[in-house]
DNA sequence: CATGAATGAGATTTCATTCAT
DNA sequence: AATGAATGAAATCTCATTCAT
């Protein structure tokens, strides 16, 4: 088993390289990350990296598409909010965004690289926006479309701009990455936020 | 004239390379900036930029506090939100910071900074904290508080995280980063986010 | 032979360093020689430099070190001047320090160095102390005490400072120094030395 | 007098700016060291070193010829030495050096430079052995032959080199000047140098 | 005479990239 | 596939020198 072994270990390098620049990266930014620091990480020389990956910019952008392939997967699809009520659907929606960035322990700081970066690799941010927050947009209009024609929300709530409500998931990002551990729990911001949510689009008038 | 502009030129020859690294940081981030770019901005020669500041690092700190100087300046006070309605002076409090964000030419860019290097210069991430974000959190708990106790906002209002209640702001910033050009209009949004909010502190309830 | 002469030329590649920075060293001294000319000298670029060596400090140091390191070797043991007269004991170490004086291609440059950069380089100056200085003051003080209680040497012997003895040699060196090629000839400086040693030490009384 | 002791501001100057760089050239070498440094010594700006001096080459030059001028007008003329025995004119020979070396700030110093630099500052090296190493060279040999003549000295003395006679100076300044401190006593040392130098020259043999 | 802002050449050091083994 | 020695371009920083005031 020996030769299935090493086999699966030549496998499992690129994959490593790329947990080990997204380390890096994170902790330095793209610039100030070293190839060498990446490749100790992983415990073979610069020369290694070259194996699998063309250069330092590849690697970089591979790293930001592959690790954050998953979140892509799972991604809500408009037919998984089908079959319950608007305000479902809206929760649902907003709580597995939350459970996404408070677990997978990518997400934030790609994101903050994105940000970081966005002179720099825009094709990144492009990806961004089309794989990830476009779909997300879609099925937030989506829904309130829908909560709207059955009379579930408000008749405003069809106006709505998604991104206000998706906005404070964003700001929570930021201020976690700003002054981290300053921000509140995240359950708790959740909690605040999907009760703001549910005011917001509630069938009620304000002065 | 000829003294007095000499004069002029050497009291204005920091703020103008305080500008040009702020235009430079900005477009390619802390590392990857040379300082050939910066003092080619400004007209002068890289060793002119060692006359006025002691290295790049001391170059990138002193022009992030200078920068974002004016601002400080502008934070909203306790006393001024006095004499008038909790609402009021919600209302204006999110005006004024997206007054200071959609104009300001510098604010967005300083945030994407401390974003991108959050890490390598934790001290301007905790001037942020203690000079900018501090003193406006400290402002608006004092407005939910006096909302809720006057009855003009409902019993939960008190309780309400004041982070919440600005996250959409930050969050608008960050899509306005990270995908240019497809954030919604500023003023739009504004009123989207005050709508938002008053529903959010209104005396109603939801199921 | 291939992986032989490559596996040599690494080998070889940092005592060929050491040896293109002694020459340019002794020749400009340290803070004027550039890493380039050292480079330049060994016939590789500046980069292969910082592949062996830390810094232009470290390189410097190592080469005083290990140049000097022969000589260490060399070096009169105590033990080899038992079994003769201490006259001839005498004579032994004083022809010996010529030789190493006279042969060495290092030890006056290095001397040179260590006295040019006394202010810069202090500990490789107490290193010569330890290793160089120390032990060849330590066997004329032997050599000195047993001459005089053998009777071989007058009583006054016994009290001569060993560097009086030595002065001479120092003195040498530095008229070689500063004014190459003006200093009497190695062989004959060296039996004139000797032959004042011995009036020194020898059993007479002088008005 | 105001404009008598400003004249005389002006005329102490370049002095001032001599000293402060020799102490600033014997603190770091000619290389290392700034004429900033030299400038804030004197408490003028780098500027004014260019009223005074062309370049940091000829004031290093200018200050090396300059502070040892005194030491030439002492030196020992032959004349001097007439009038005394010849044992006499050796001790005053050499007490006289030694008094310069001990009492003079800058002759070690010096010397210590023209030793750093002697590739780089040939032609002070020169200037050395002409108005320096030479009269007393001269005047030694002078001593000897007299001193052979009138049968004060040995038959052997006449043809000593006196250069041999004079290495222990040097020897205890290079000493002094590797391992500062640990050099016997100045006075001391003479004792003992005077005391070698009558037992050479006296008309005993040696085995 | 004195200043000090500005220069620009050059020095050290870093590091992505290559390539022979 | 993996290594790591070597490269060379480029970046930061220094400092002697100039010159307008």
């Amino acid at each position: 088993m020996t030769k299935g072994s090493r086999a699966a270990a030549k496998q499992a390098r690129p994959r490593e390289i790329l947990e080990a620049a997204f380390e890096e990266f994170s902790l330095r930014g793209y610039a100030a990350t070293r190839l060498d620091d990446i490749a100790a990480r992983v415990g073979v020389t610069k020369g290694t990296i070259y194996v699998y990956f063309e250069n330092k910019e590849t690697l970089f952008e591979t790293m930001v598409i592959e690790l954050s392939q998953p979140k892509l997967d799972t991604q809500p699809s408009l037919s998984v909010l089908q079959g319950q009520s608007a305000t479902a659907a809206l929760v649902q929606l907003l709580s597995g965004a939350y459970d996404e960035i408070l677990e997978d322990p990518y997400s934030r700081e790609i994101l903050r690289l994105l940000i970081a970066e966005k002179n720099t690799f825009q094709s990144l941010s492009r990806r961004f926006r089309d794989n990830f927050a476009g779909p997300i947009f879609a099925a937030l209009r989506e829904i309130l479309q829908k909560g709207t024609a059955t009379g579930e929300f408000g008749a405003h709530a069809a106006a709505i701009d998604p991104f206000l409500i998706l906005s404070p998931i964003l700001g929570y990002i930021v201020l976690d990455m700003v002054l981290p551990g300053e921000s509140p729990a995240g359950a708790a911001f959740l909690a605040g936020h999907i009760d703001m949510v549910k005011r917001l689009v509630a069938a009620t008038t304000v002065p």
